[in-house]
DNA sequence: ACCTATAATTAGTGAAGGCTAACTTTATTA
DNA sequence: TAATAAAGTTAGCCTTCACTAATTATAGGT
């Protein structure tokens, strides 16, 4: 059986963000949210329909099995609290914390985005309640 | 100029370590450090060589210019603070660590090297000097 | 109903980066 | 020193994943 690749994950990942915005998914949205030709996202809905991650009737919609709806949620889960952690605890832009944490959410194991899921909340209810810490932290990060 | 792609710098960093453990680099290290075959070990060295990261004389040593040994360097120490992380602060495997690091390194630009890494020494001198907050972000990582 | 615009698909191409098999060079050792 | 082993290299092929150009299908307006 094919394994997931990264440019497919990102793909799945990219038909359930488009499900939330335009309800229908077609391959011009895909294609737009992935910055690639439509033959292009064409061919990697091909490719996850062949796996059994997604269906998709000729010249129709683009809908997630629910096998497909699991990994691309199970990605997507990834992407957030990551994006979370660049923004909010290292203070990066939107853009660079988005960019960072798509680079990066294939490389979170199951037991690392564990780990590092609990260290993060750790933190953050840290910083929620221990006004020093987040000052130390603050000073921490001072002179880019 | 042809920029450096993700898996050169994967064999530029690999040539920085083989160093250390060599003293003199060639194809047949690089190989087995990366776990391709020798062509492809030979390829990229190549393709390394062209870029002027890397001398080469035909069947002899591979050694870095002061380029490459730059940007391998650069690289490099992306690789050990994120390893560090993994390790000593989400207590996950070396070889998670590693495996993590590896695939992670090539994503973090140089504001987000440097956010992360005050951020890691700050925690890391926090441990040190606060019982309290080891002990509570150990049990933040219990039940895996 | 038909014409046109938009979208989807197919066909064909190229770069990156892996592989095996075959061959050449260098090193070792009998 | 000649034979063989080990390493390096070359050639040729495959997969992934992008692209453009050309074709086909659908949908809207007249």
């Amino acid at each position: 059986m094919h394994a997931l690749t990264e440019g497919l994950e990102d793909y799945l990942e990219a038909i359930l963000v488009c499900e939330s915005e335009h309800r229908f998914v077609r391959t011009k949205h895909i294609a737009e949210k992935m910055n690639v030709s439509s033959p292009s996202a064409h061919a990697a809905v091909k490719e996850l329909a062949k796996m059994g991650l997604v269906e998709h009737e000729s010249y129709g919609y683009i809908e997630l099995t629910s096998e497909g709806r699991n990994q691309a949620e199970k990605v997507y889960s990834k992407h957030k609290v990551l994006f979370r952690f660049f923004r909010d605890f290292l203070g990066l832009p939107d853009d660079t914390s988005e960019a960072n944490a798509c680079g990066i959410e294939h490389h979170f194991d199951d037991l690392t985005t564990k780990r590092f899921r609990r260290v993060f909340e750790f933190l953050l209810s840290k910083i929620a309640e221990d006004k020093d810490f987040e000052e130390e932290l603050k000073k921490a990060l001072k002179n880019d």
